[in-house]
This record gives structure tokens, C-alpha cells and sequence, in this order.
RNA sequence: GGCCCGUUCGUCUAGGGGUUAGGACACGUCCCUUUCACGGAUGAAACACGGGUUCGAUUCCCGUACGGGCUACCA
């Protein structure tokens, strides 16, 4: 019988979580929906050096944001197998106890040198040319550890209370494969691989072990996670050997990385010119805090879009998908093998297109608030017209601001470029003619300014549209002319028309 | 440096032993439009290089180059 789909996003709470870790979390829950699965947060904090507060909090919120909240773990209510924190996981002791079977079977070892003689260790080796200083079967001969030192004197330490290590008994030369999901066989000699750390000298478990007991007690199916970790994945493999458990081990993915768009890389917070959080961070070490997708204007179904066709796509040429179609489609072997440049113009392409599939009343709806920021209140109606007009022009809401702000506030200049090029010494009389024929409009309507715009047009030739939106709002882009002026009103309309036919010569 | 992973337009990507190598973003041109857009059409733009295998390779294999990741008592 196949094993029930249980994927985990296991996140280290320090620092806020960046987009990259936001699709690693989407991979899995989109994982985990397509086969009706489980999806769990669990939180791996066993650095405690590194421990950041409201990390986790963030981390919990941002998935919430993004609509792809675990069920089980952290934050959305445990489940059978709580805790989900590691730090509390180790107060039963099972890390130890994993950890003890290791050592029991002769596949771990107590190792009790300080990092002044690691560090030692390794200018040595760098001294004799050693290309790649590392703990390991060799050199592990040379070290204060349970295989160099006499039993009596091992027991004498432990029993002291000396602070110790214990380290995964690596063979020296042994093949080493697995089958990556996505990558296929990956063949690696155990001579790259060093005696990794697995539990630490201040009793907690390294991720190497922590990662393993956990996914094994937690009955996880795949382990899915960034590239970064493929490298560490042969000693993973093996300490589930050792532990007799490489059976039940979870299926690996590792998932190819999101680049930075110039330049190389994986994507950074401080290089960036684009939002990397969803949401704005804080972090409590440093001055200014990180802008988040949602408060740059990103819609949350845009923001999860745009990250799940980085590094995989359905097979065909649709690119708009909801988080349920994406659940339904998500595949590994649709996922790529390669990394994927991060380019935020396509981004806000994608915004757009959830933009433009709101009603004109939603839109409205969201952008009240920001008109009353700038000191303008409006019906719901007006708003709503004024999105109808306005909504192809923009990819974020709050670009209606900028993009209508006219509709308004007279104008205080006119375009330059238009006017220079456009206005001439004709053009006071023929728009004066506008205007008059304008104030005689009972009605004004779209229907009526049109026709009384053709009636001048009779009466003094042709004119310019371009010249008259810059006269009512004094740039040359915008709306549809006759519905902008609609919706400004006949008052406010002759009122500008006549201070810019007072104003200019 | 060593090890691992990768390489189709500028970017995201489809495809895959014989194709006019397809789509999207961005960009150019045109059409629609008495203004502004949207929209439509269209253009420029890619199989990293060298060897094999093959009747034929962008596709399979091997090298090279380039890119990325890892190289902690961090995850």
C-alpha cells in the first residue's frame, strides 16, 4: 500500500521567510492537496544562537496570507504529533535516543575536541594542501574522540560531565546513491562526505539529525526541499541506514533554486530592487524593515501564481492559475532541474491580470481608503465608475491614485510636450468655442458631451481631443476623454476650461 | 580549490532523433482609435561549445566552457 502523502515545510525561525521559502512551502502544500494529503509546519529551531523574534509569528502569517496554510503544525492548531517545535521535541528526549542507537550500532561516536582544536585541525590540513579540510574517517584518527581515546578514559569523561559531540561514523570510501524525484539518481562518494555533527554539545540535535527523526516519527512521505540541502543528502541517507530506517525514509525532491534577475545567485534581501517577503519584515537586528509583496499591492493569488511557475509549469501555454487549479495540476515531473531568474516585470504583469478580473465595485471598495488618505471622499458609485475608467491603465490598486488623481484636482500645470507642440495662436478661440458650447449641455452626459464636442467641431473645425484632455487634466494620458469628463462634472470642467483659457495666451 | 547539480530567445518556459523550434513578459512596427488605453496583428530574438552514436542530433553519450549550490557543534 502507498504510503498517505505527508509533506512537511520545516523553516528555521531566523529571519523573515523570503519568497524562496514561500514556493518551497507552496510545492509541498500543492503536494499534498493534489493527493489529498497531509501538509504540516513543523519549526526547526535548534540553533538557539540564531533564534529571532517574531520570526515564527511572520512565518505562520505569511503562509496564512498566501492562502496555503498547513493543518497540521505550528500556528494552525498541531496534530497527532505534537509538538512542532524542535526545541520542544527535545525535552522527550528523542533525539538522544536516536542518536544513543547510533552509537549503540557503532555508526556514531562521542567526539569531545574544542573548536580551538577543530580549528586547529583544519589550518593543519589547509597547511599540508588538504583541499577539502573536514572531520572524517581520516582525520578523525587524530581527534579526541571514542575511537582514538581508551574506553576507560572515554567513560571517565562522559561520566565527568566533559562536553561532547556526537558525530556520524562515515565509512571512508563508499558509494553512496539515492533517487531524487526530481534529479533521478545522484551517486556520491562517502570520502566528500565529513562525520557530521548530530547531536550537539549543548544536547540539542543538529538539523542532519533532528530533521530525520522527526520525518520518520511524523510518518512524512517526501521531504521536499531547496537544492541547498542536496549536497547533505548522502549522509542523511545514510544515517537512515544506520538506523535500520532506510526503508521507511521519505522520497526526496530537491527543488532548483530562485535566482536573482541580474546578476546571479540565489535571491537575497539586500540586493534586491524587488520585494523578496510577502510580507513586510522587520527584523529586529536591523534599522529598516523589508517591504512585502501585500504592502507593495500584490494581490495574494498573484503573489502564489507567480511563484509556482518558478520551476514548474503545466505543459501547456496557460500561465493564470488558482491556488485549487494549481493543486489539481502540481507535479514533480513537471518541476525543472535548473534555477530560475526571478523577473519581477513579469510579476506585476501577473498583479494585473488578478486586477483586471476584480468588479469595478471591489476595486472601489479597496480604493476608498486610499482616496481618503489624499483627502477625497466619493460615492461608491463614482468610485466605481472612476475604476472602470482607470483599471486597464494599472497592475496595482494603488496606482489609481496616480493614474487618475486628475478626476480630483485641477491641474496645476499642463503637459509641457503636448502644449509646446500642439497649443498655437488659434487655439484660445477654438477652445473658448468648446467651452461655450460645453456650458450649454443640460445634460451631461457621455451622449451629450459628445455631441456638443461635434457641434463646436462644426462650428470652428477640427480639435484637438489630446489638447482638451490636457486643458480638464493636465497630462496627455488617461481615460477615455468624454467618459473622464463625465465623471469630473459640468462644473468642474468649465470651471478648469476657464481657468486655462484665462491662464494661458 | 574540491564535490554535487544544472545549461532552449534578455527573462519565464513548451518541445524533443527529421518541427517554419511554439507560448508568455519586456521591446519594435502596424491596425482599431478625432484623445488615452485595452485589444488585435506582426517583427526582432534561443537550442553554450567540441567530439562522438546515427542516414539524420537542439534532442542520446562523453568532454570543455559557463552558471548555481555545498564545503560549521547554521539551517
Amino acid at each position: 500500500m502507498e504510503k498517505r502523502v505527508r509533506v512537511r515545510f520545516a523553516p528555521s525561525p531566523t529571519g523573515g521567510l523570503h519568497m524562496g521559502g514561500v514556493r518551497t512551502a507552496l510545492f509541498n502544500y500543492l503536494f499534498a492537496k493534489k493527493h489529498g494529503g497531509d501538509f504540516i509546519l513543523r519549526i526547526e529551531d535548534t540553533d538557539q544562537t540564531r533564534f529571532v523574534e517574531g520570526a515564527e509569528a511572520y512565518i505562520i502569517n505569511a503562509l496564512k496570507w498566501c492562502g496555503i496554510s498547513p493543518n497540521e503544525g505550528v500556528g494552525f492548531g498541531d496534530g497527532p504529533h505534537a509538538p512542532y517545535r524542535q526545541s520542544e521535541r527535545k525535552e522527550s528526549g528523542i533525539y538522544k535516543k536516536y542518536a544513543d542507537r547510533l552509537i549503540e550500532s557503532g555508526h556514531a561516536y562521542y567526539a569531545f575536541d574544542t573548536s580551538e582544536e577543530l580549528d586547529e585541525m583544519r589550518k593543519r590540513l589547509e597547511a599540508a594542501k588538504v583541499v577539502a579540510p573536514q572531520y572524517n574517517a581520516v582525520t578523525r584518527q587524530n581527534m579526541r574522540n571514542s575511537l582514538t581515546l581508551p574506553e576507560d578514559e572515554v567513560k571517565k569523561l562522559l561520566d565527568s560531565g566533559a562536553k561532547y559531540v556526537i558525530r556520524l561514523k562515515v565509512p571512508r570510501n563508499e558509494e553512496i546513491r539515492f533517487n531524487d524525484i526530481i534529479r533521478g539518481w545522484v551517486v556520491v562518494n562517502s570520502a566528500q562526505v565529513d562525520d557530521k555533527v548530530l547531536l550537539k554539545s549543548d544536547g540539542m540535535p543538529t538539523y542532519h539529525l533532528a530533521h530525520i527523526v522527526d520525518d520518520i516519527e511524523m510518518k512524512i512521505s517526501h521531504a521536499v526541499r531547496g537544492e541547498e540541502w542536496l549536497p547533505s543528502a548522502p549522509a542523511h541517507i545514510l544515517i537512515y541506514r544506520y538506523l535500520g530506517l532506510e526503508n521507511d525514509m521519505p522520497k526526496l525532491a530537491h527543488l532548483p533554486l530562485i535566482l536573482n534577475p541580474d546578476g546571479n545567485g540565489k535571491i537575497s534581501k539586500r540586493e534586491a530592487r524587488f520585494p523578496v517577503f510577502p510580507l513586510s519584515w522587520h527584523d529586529p537586528r536591523e534599522a529598516m524593515p523589508y517591504i512585502g509583496y501585500k504592502e507593495t499591492g500584490y494581490y495574494p493569488e498573484a503573489f502564489v501564481n507567480i511563484l509556482a511557475l518558478l520551476g514548474w509549469n503545466p505543459g501547456n501555454n496557460e500561465e493564470i492559475f488558482s491556488l485549487e487549479q494549481l493543486s489539481a495540476l502540481f507535479d514533480f515531473e513537471r518541476v525543472h532541474k535548473s534555477g530560475a531568474k526571478f523577473d519581477p516585470e513579469k510579476a506585476k504583469w501577473f498583479n494585473q491580470q488578478y486586477l483586471r478580473k476584480h468588479t469595478d465595485a471591489e476595486l472601489a471598495e479597496v480604493f476608498k481608503p486610499i482616496l481618503k488618505e489624499k483627502g477625497y471622499e466619493r460615492s461608491d458609485a463614482f468610485l466605481a465608475d472612476f475604476c472602470r475608467l482607470v483599471k486597464e491603465k494599472v497592475q496595482f490598486v494603488h496606482e489609481f491614485w496616480n493614474h487618475g488623481k486628475y478626476v480630483f484636482e485641477a491641474p496645476t500645470a499642463y503637459d509641457e510636450k503636448v502644449m509646446t507642440k500642439k497649443w498655437n495662436d488659434k487655439s484660445k478661440a477654438i477652445y473658448s468655442a468648446v467651452t461655450a458650447k460645453f456650458t450649454a449641455v443640460n445634460d451631461w452626459t457621455v451622449d451629450n458631451i459628445t455631441k456638443s464636442f461635434h457641434d463646436a467641431e462644426a462650428e470652428v473645425g477640427k480639435v484637438d481631443m489630446q489638447v482638451l484632455r490636457v486643458l480638464v487634466s493636465g497630462v496627455a494620458g488617461g481615460p477615455q476623454l468624454f467618459d473622464m469628463l463625465a465623471l469630473i462634472g459640468k462644473e468642474e470642467v468649465l470651471n478648469r476650461l476657464n481657468i486655462a483659457l484665462s491662464t494661458l495666451s
